[in-house]
DNA sequence: CTTGAATCTATAGTTGCTACAAGGTTTATC
DNA sequence: GATAAACCTTGTAGCAACTATAGATTCAAG
C-alpha cells in the first residue's frame, strides 16, 4: 500500500475528502483543482498537497460557498502575507445570505404550519390545503412563500 | 378589450397568474396545464379556467411544492369527492422537509457566525475563517454544515 | 497471465425554469 | 389597405453543481 506516499489514484484522493471521483474530475473541468499529474496508462495521479486543497474545497462547499466564492477563498488562501479582509468580506455575506434564507424559510414553515393544522380530514372539495393554494386571500402575508426559493 | 372573455393570450395568462409565458408553454410541455385552443395563426388561446389552474399552480410552487407534488394536488383537486388524506400528506411531508431544512440552515448559520466572529482582522496567514475551512476539526459539530445542500 | 476493480473520456440528465434567435400573427392606427 | 408595434411561435441553449451512464482502457494482485 503506497497510499500515504505521493502517488495515490482519483478515487482514493476522493474517499479522503469526502466526495466522488466525478466530482474531482468536474473541479478539475472547470479548473478548482489543477491538472494531475498521469501514468503512461493515462490515469491521474495525487499527492498529498491535492488531499488538503480538495478537503479545503469541500468543506467550503458543505459550509454552502458558492463554487465561485471558493475559488476565491482559495486563490486568498494561497496568499498567506495578504491581509484576511476579503475572506472576511466573503463569510460574512455568505452569512447575511444564509440568515435572510433562514427568515423566509421560517416564514414559509409557519404558513405551512397553519395550512395543514387546519385541514379537517373530510373530502378535498372542502379541504382547507386545497383552498389555500387557490386563494391567495388566505394567505397570512404576501411574503410568507418568497422563502421557497431557497428550496431545490 | 375581450381579456375578461374566453380569449385571453399567453401573455395576459402569464401576467394574472404572476409568472412569464415561457413558464407556461413550459408547464404545458411537461403536462402540468393541458393544450390550449389555437388561433388560426397557431396562437394560444386561455379562459378562464386556465388562468384559475394556473395561479393554483403557482401558489403551490411559491409555497416551495416541487413541479410532481404539484401534479399530484392538481390530480387530487379535479377529485373534489375523494378523501383529502392525500393532499394532507403531501402537505404534512411538505411541512417536514421544510422543517428539517431551517434545522441544518440554522446550525449552518451558528457555524458561520463563530467562524466570522473569530476572524481577528490579521493576515491570511493566520485567518480563523481560513483556518477553520482547512481543518474540519475547528467545527463544533460535525452536522453543522449539513444544511448547505439547501442552497443553490 | 488472467482477472476484476478502478479509471478513462464524452455525453446526457437532474430541477425549474429563463433567455435567446429568427421568424410569424394580431391589433391598432392612419 | 398599409404599416408598425406588440405580441406570439418553435427550437435550442443555458444556469448550478454535480451525478450517472456507456464503452473502452489500465492497473494491481494472484
Amino acid at each position: 500500500m503506497a497510499e500515504t506516499s505521493d502517488a495515490i489514484g482519483i478515487g482514493e484522493l476522493a474517499r479522503r475528502a469526502g466526495c466522488k471521483p466525478e466530482t474531482v474530475r468536474y473541479y478539475e473541468s472547470i479548473g478548482l483543482v489543477s491538472d494531475a499529474t498521469r501514468t503512461e496508462g493515462g490515469q491521474r495521479r495525487y499527492g498529498e498537497e491535492a488531499v488538503r486543497r480538495l478537503t479545503f474545497i469541500r468543506h467550503a462547499r458543505d459550509f454552502g460557498f458558492s463554487v465561485e466564492a471558493v475559488r476565491e477563498l482559495l486563490a486568498m488562501s494561497d496568499q498567506p502575507d495578504m491581509p484576511c479582509q476579503e475572506v472576511d468580506a466573503i463569510a460574512k455575506h455568505h452569512l447575511e445570505e444564509v440568515e435572510s434564507r433562514l427568515q423566509r424559510l421560517s416564514a414559509l414553515r409557519d404558513e405551512l404550519k397553519r395550512m395543514v393544522s387546519q385541514c379537517a380530514g373530510g373530502k378535498v372539495e372542502s379541504c382547507r390545503i386545497i383552498e389555500v393554494l387557490s386563494d391567495h386571500q388566505l394567505c397570512i402575508s404576501d411574503r410568507a412563500h418568497e422563502g421557497a426559493h431557497d428550496l431545490g
